[in-house]
DNA sequence: TCAATGCGGATTGTCGACAATGGCGGAAGC
DNA sequence: GCTTCCGCCATTGTCGACAATCCGCATTGA
């Protein structure tokens, strides 16, 4: 399941990377964003070098990388420390996620082949089997509605796009949701939304299918508001 | 004038930068941006870092920041070489600006402060004027309109947003601009679009802010499209 | 007792050298 | 004359060592 996304997270973790640097980039995204590596914890050079047995070269190059999609944050001759995220980082990102898959949904409407969106029906159902099968869903929700966004995202067809979600915002709300372990609270609505969008890109209304993903994203965006007013009321 | 552009763009330039890294970061940038370096050409390490009388380290580090904001393209073991750019990458762009401003202008409507908005009719009064007293204001008006812009998206205050626009795409915009040339050739319908986004953000309508902003950068994006197809008629 | 200052350790920034890989040109064979 | 293969050279990838900077702690003085 969810085929696409392993890929592209182990793109270059497997032997065939051309250079150390990528493999420890690799390595180090991964255990930042799965939360092996505590957020806020510091990210020693030398000490890291040791543990994954190479030189501080490649493995400075790795951290730069993440420093550039702000999963690390760097002083200068301090040193580096795992991206520890506020509430209102999380909500910047949904402002800027409601834009960009908006976009997203309107080119995927006009863009989209016809065996692509036969792929989106087929996650449906997918989605559907599994919450009737499993009572705490909130896993497989979860990376269900990745892969949804992600499928939709890359139907744009606009390579700019696919980039600055994929590429850079996604990493951040896949370690968010490690970091608050936001469970997707609200699976059956969401369900209910996605093939509401699956159906104004079928009927190839871009509008319609940019008016959905807006609102979509708009309603998850209010869930996290929610949460965070109930954990910290003022 | 436009103080703020050239503040964000020397922001590492000057000595008192951190790091040499950070130094030759922001001249490779510019000497890039502005074509000083041809879009293309080979950007070795040993001939850059004698250049630029730093060693390789440094130099590399400056060389994969820039690779990641796509303004160089890396091929493993060969080289490094300045990124030339298809218009199909620009119309690209272009399609994410739409959205991203789009949004930004939404937030500037609901969030800009009384004095902000003063600045914005201060900047279209003196881009007014300018047009005035010159003929040719393909120059000006160009660097107004990126300043323009760069102040509405500073006031959506939303910081993830402010540094995907200008800390990433920006840079790949100006870079174009150079590039190819592409004199803005419809510098009054845009100016009269700039006052109407502006009254929109006055009157609090974020919704029209957004409508405006979208059109008006998908007008930029079909005259681009059609300069396109003039020169390369198929 | 508290604040300021100077010292020591640890970490990052920078450098030069060595290793590995890819491209190019010449020579050999058909 | 053309193609193919081999070896050299240039460039990038990696490494270890040295220098610069910052943080914490102890010492000293008021």
């Amino acid at each position: 399941m969810q085929r696409s996304m392993q890929q592209s997270t182990q793109q270059l973790a497997d032997d065939s990377a051309r250079t150390l640097a990528d493999r420890v980039f690799a390595r180090l995204q991964d255990d930042i964003v799965r939360g092996v590596i505590a957020p806020g914890s510091k990210v020693s050079e030398t000490d890291l070098a040791g543990r994954y047995g190479v030189s501080r070269g490649p493995l400075r190059e790795a951290i730069r990388r993440l420093e550039s999609r702000k999963l690390v944050e760097r002083e200068v001759h301090v040193g580096t420390r795992v991206a520890s995220l506020s509430f209102t980082d999380l909500i910047e990102i949904y402002y800027v996620r409601e834009a960009l898959e908006g976009q997203a949904a309107r080119l995927a409407a006009e863009r989209m082949g016809d065996q692509e969106v036969a792929g989106l029906y087929q996650l449906l159902a997918q989605h559907e089997q599994q919450q009737d099968l499993r009572e705490d869903t909130a896993y497989f929700q979860r990376e269900f509605d990745l892969d949804f966004h992600y499928r939709i995202i890359q139907g744009s067809h606009n390579q700019t796009l696919i980039r600055m979600l994929i590429g850079e915002l996604y990493h951040l709300v896949r370690m968010y949701r490690y970091q608050f372990s936001t469970t997707a609270n609200r699976p059956q609505k969401a369900l209910h939304e996605h093939r509401r969008i699956v159906e104004a890109i079928e009927s190839r209304d871009a509008e319609m299918a940019e008016l959905l993903m807006r609102r979509h994203i708009g309603r998850a965006r209010e869930n996290i508001e929610q949460q965070a007013q109930q954990r910290n009321p003022q």
